[in-house]
DNA sequence: TATGAATGAGCTTTCATTCAT
DNA sequence: CATGAATGAAAGCTCATTCAT
């Protein structure tokens, strides 16, 4: 994926607010353009459809977290200390982009196309690899405990993850998701330790 | 909510079938009307509208969700065991209805009516109600560790229960949901146990 | 193909209409939804897509000329006095219906849709058999001169007869099809007559 | 009409390679500049307007014709010869660029502009002139026939050789166009010539 | 000579819904 | 209880063309 024009970086933008306020079915192409202050024909020099819209949002942040979970995951830091800003980066991640909890935890409506729905998947994937390759170091060292399975720990840890942040969203985005989810955080390592 | 005629079920029926294979976006009138073999008038003379099916859907969800979990609340078993039962009511009633799945977890999709988001709204909270209240009790007796607050360990536990069923859905169902649920239910318990 | 109902034979006739007043790139839903006087999307109701519409002209005109060509094929008359027929029946469908000497011969027109031209191939295909079998039949009785191939007397009764109703569409129509026309047959009767 | 630049010259070759490959609803500003690998308003630099493009491409295949036909017809030959050379002249023309083949008959598609439509009808009048001009002279030699008149050999001898082009290629530039052409022309030759 | 950005007008098609029968 | 016919609104998208640079 090449760099955004400015143009294309506001689209992107727009588009995610719109998807915040109206939902996915309130991303048309006239709203977005009335949003941006051009006509509806000027999208489509710099997208060349609003699937393609869709992808570069949903890739531009796949990107930004491959990034950062991956410095995350070399770092030469406890295993629990990885996880811990794991959860930071999400957080930070939404806090400062609430926008983008609408569109990252909507597989459902991107079935209609098949390139969305990988891209979707593959966000998933590359989150759930991750922790589970945490784990398994995790519990080579005394780290984890060891008597439940790493992809059970990775599917409670991130089951937990998603439903915070669905829940910090559906409720307005009403509480500090940055503190909250520290505290969050905490629960969980007390669960995921060994005895 | 009256209770439903016989075409009002196959409209229900049929509704859910057709948001399971083609999304939300895939629920027309005139799919609809195609799927039951009438006209798309007549979808009218049983549904005012088609936020009315929506609703209708989610409503008779919630019912079911409502009567079963309540009974398993009153039940004189062990906590633990009213865990599993819950547990074990979702798997049964997505199993038997695995369309339900691309419904229920699909608080996006709702936003655009106010109706529509209270519904799926008022169906988390119950959730969440009563697991707080089980885990409470759990706690006064020793069932459930008490070094974790209620809210967060119903977070978990919910958060869980859905990313398990939405990776179920996202792999077409493809592995056995009670018995897998089963096994993931056994973890959550062993985490959830005092020392 | 089933019967057309009063508004889809209502629909090919102003398209026909259409066509012949703006060519083939005037024919938009908008025009004939105008020109019918219903919306747009009344027609949709009526014909699938446009492309059906322009399937259904031709196949009109097909099965017409299909029925005339037999029955003269099989008329007990003398070959030239089929040839003749067949001549009168094309003057004559064109002669009530202008029009559509706009749309027969636009073999370019749909090269973008393979269902298109392979109508339009097919009109082409059948008029040159029915030619070709007929001059065979002549040949063999001594009716129809010898030393041209079938193939090329065809194709020069062919290529006149198109050209000839092409000069009368591109001149508005300005002179007796069916007068001109029989002078026209009457020339070609002599040049394929054996000597 | 002035003569062309490169970029104009070339622009007109790759119209005419457009036409062919996609028809005329294929020649776009926009595929035509990708063609081409300018951007789109460079082409408004060299052609005031599509249909300044379109009624260029006419012009030079009108003019091209012209210069051949009078050359032809003011050659000592015999008149059967001076045909046998316009026929050869249009079948080198189109086999060495068979895409003008789907422009030089395509009357209807230029319906919508005057300018565009007076320019077919004009070539197709200068062939038909030059033609009924041979046929006179020929039947005065007593090189023709003098049975059937000027006006109708002449339409019959265009008909023949425009669907032969035609078929030629619809049927994907099948068959070698100058060989068969010229069994073509001897069998018209044939029909004719006086008894 | 060329381009990036933009646009008004228009395209085909789909949608939820209404109404007379 | 059902339907055929219709519609206003809106969707995604393409077109030829213009303009500032």
């Amino acid at each position: 994926m090449k760099n955004l024009t400015d143009r294309q970086s506001q689209i992107i933008t727009e588009s995610i607010n719109i998807i915040s306020e109206l939902g996915i079915q309130g991303l048309t192409i006239k709203n977005l353009s009335k949003k941006i202050g051009i006509s509806e024909p000027a999208i489509y020099r710099h997208f060349d459809s609003k699937i393609e819209i869709l992808i570069t949002i949903l890739d531009t942040f796949k990107r930004n977290k491959q990034i950062a979970l991956t410095k995350i995951a070399v770092d030469n830091i406890p295993i629990v200390k990885k996880f811990e800003g794991i959860f930071l980066h999400h957080f930070q991640a939404f806090a400062s982009n609430p926008a983008l909890t609408a569109v990252i935890f909507s597989e459902e409506i991107f079935k209609n196309d098949q390139r969305l729905s990988d891209e979707v998947l593959s966000i998933m994937e590359i989150n759930q690899q991750i922790m589970r390759d945490l784990l398994e170091n995790g519990q080579n060292n005394n780290e984890i405990r060891k008597d439940i399975s790493v992809e059970q720990l990775a599917l409670i840890i991130m089951g937990a993850l998603r439903l915070f942040i669905t829940q910090w969203r559906l409720t307005g985005f009403s509480f500090n998701l940055e503190k909250e989810g520290l505290d969050l955080w905490n629960s969980i390592e007390k669960l995921i330790s060994p005895d």
